[in-house]
DNA sequence: TTTTTATCCTACAATTCCTATAGGGTAATT
DNA sequence: AATTACCCTATAGGAATTGTAGGATAAAAA
C-alpha cells in the first residue's frame, strides 16, 4: 500500500509541475488545493528539498519551486524518496535489501521468484515514467 | 510490502503442494520446515481453511491440507484473502475499492491513472501464476 | 529596526496495523 | 480415558503511519 505521505508528495509535485513560472508556492496555497494537512504537508515537503526535488524560499513571497525539468525527473526517484522501497519483499529489493530470517536459499523460495517478477514489472512501469506523464489535465 | 502472514500463508501452501498425497501434515511440522511462529502460523491455517484453499482433520494424524489442485489455484485468490487489496491505492482497487477523501476527481488524479497502470500489470502477473508455478524446485 | 511572513526543525502524540502469544475448547484417534 | 492436534477468541507488544505543537530562523516589508 502506498502511503499517505508518498500520495500526498506526489500530489504536491504535480501541483508544483503545473505552475506556469517556477516561482515559489507557500506550503498553505497547495494544502488547501490538494486538501492536505498544511504540517504534515511541510514535512514532506522538507524531505523533498533535501532530496533534490525541490527550491525554497524564506519569508514573504517564500515558498517551494521545482529544482529540475519535471521531464527529467523519474518516478522511481521520486517513489525511493517518499516510499522507501518498490518491491513487495525486502529481499527482491535492489535499492533496500534485506535478507529474510526464515529462508534459507532465495533461489528455491517460490515467493521470492514471483516477487521478483512483480518488482521487474512495476520497476519498468516507474522508470519509463516522468513527472510530466502524471500532469496532463 | 507485503505482510508476514501473505508470505508465510503462500510458503505453507506451497509445502502442502508439494507433498506427495492429500493426506494432512500438523501445523507443527510445516511451522519447523518453514520456520514460522507456530501460533501464527495457526491463525493464518485457520483463515485458509475458512476461505475454502484448505481443508484439516482432527486428533492424532490430523494436520492440514490442500482442497484444490495446485493447478487451479490462482494468485490472485491467493492474495486477496491473505493481503487483501493487490492495489497500492485503494482508489484504484476493484476488491477493496474506496474512495479518496482528499481526491476531489479521480479522473484528472495523476497517481490514480499512474496506480492503475501498476495494478492492471500486477494482476497480470498474479492472474496468470498459479501456486504450481511456484513449486518448481 | 521592528514587524510580518513563511520556511526550518525537533519532538512527540494519537492511531492503526502487524506480529505474534495465551489459554482454553473441541473433535478424533488410540 | 488419555492423547493428539486443530479451533477460536482475546489480547499484548511493537512498529509504522499520520499527523501536531511549538518555537527557531531567515527574508522581506513597514
Amino acid at each position: 500500500m502506498l502511503s499517505k505521505k508518498t500520495k500526498y508528495g506526489i500530489k504536491a509535485l504535480i501541483y508544483l509541475a503545473k505552475q506556469e513560472s517556477r516561482t515559489p508556492v507557500a506550503i498553505a496555497v497547495i494544502s488547501m488545493s490538494e486538501n492536505i494537512s498544511l504540517k504534515f504537508l511541510e514535512s514532506i515537503l522538507l524531505t523533498l528539498r533535501k532530496n533534490g526535488f525541490l527550491g525554497s524560499k524564506k519569508g514573504k513571497g517564500g515558498g517551494y519551486y521545482l529544482m529540475q525539468d519535471p521531464k527529467e525527473i523519474k518516478m522511481t526517484s521520486i517513489m525511493r524518496v517518499l516510499e522507501g522501497p518498490i518491491s513487495m519483499v525486502p529481499c527482491v529489493s535492489l535499492n533496500f535489501y534485506e535478507k529474510c530470517d526464515d529462508c534459507p536459499d532465495e533461489n528455491t523460495c517460490g515467493v521470492h521468484r514471483l516477487m521478483e517478477e512483480v518488482r521487474d514489472n512495476t520497476l519498468a512501469i516507474f522508470k519509463n515514467r516522468r513527472l510530466s506523464d502524471l500532469c496532463n489535465s
